[in-house]
DNA sequence: CGTTAGGTATGATGCAGGTCGTACCTGGGA
DNA sequence: TCCCAGGTACGACCTGCATCATACCTAACG
């Protein structure tokens, strides 16, 4: 697990928003791809998962007419432990779930 | 302090070396800036020194002939607490991020 | 005073990344 | 069966960034 790609990945507003609410979900399920609300084109969002796949963040299953994704809980906390509690935190006190602004 | 900014000033391995250096030293006293054995020209560490300034991870102080570093470790410590954990478990573990001669 | 060493400012350059349009593929309805 | 919705692949565009060369500035030291 590379520091570097997975920072380069949450540096992105974007994808640090679906890690985030993947990390805030207590059911720790997997998530349809479509139910992030991303303010980018499909094809815009195809890459972020990408990314966020490519730095061992997320796993994704693809269904053939739509794909889900789960967060790779374990490997995180293993090595890297706290950093799901800071973009928790990050979705708490700034834009949380009660979105103050309709910025972006 | 905002987490884009500082994840993509950590997204950089000389930036995240300097950050890492700086939090695993104990005394937690200024660092002259040129102490830091990074693989790239004055002009470039000077350019990295103030991207970690931006981000709110590092202060300055100027001696005019030469200037010294030192982190805001109570800052990041209140807002992003676990992250300089991370940084300096990457030096212990992995010899930290090496000057690999191709950079990236 | 002149030289030297450490930093900064500025501009150029090359590359990586975010964004999108378009075309294509798949499965589930109507 | 035909069409639509969700995803992907590919290419294009454009911005941002890391890097460097160069010129300049400041303090220290002979």
């Amino acid at each position: 697990m590379d520091l570097g790609k997975v920072f380069a990945a949450l540096a992105d507003d974007s994808r640090r928003r679906v890690v985030a609410e993947l990390a805030a979900d207590p059911g720790d399920g997997e998530r349809a791809c479509g139910s992030f609300e991303l303010p980018v084109k499909k094809a815009t969002r195809t890459h972020h998962f990408r990314v966020l796949r490519e730095a061992g963040l997320i796993v994704q299953r693809d269904h053939g007419n739509g794909s889900a994704v789960s967060l790779c809980r374990r490997d995180i906390e293993r090595h890297l432990p706290g950093l799901l509690a800071l973009l928790t935190g990050e979705l708490e006190s700034g834009g949380g779930p009660r979105r103050r602004d309709g910025v972006r």
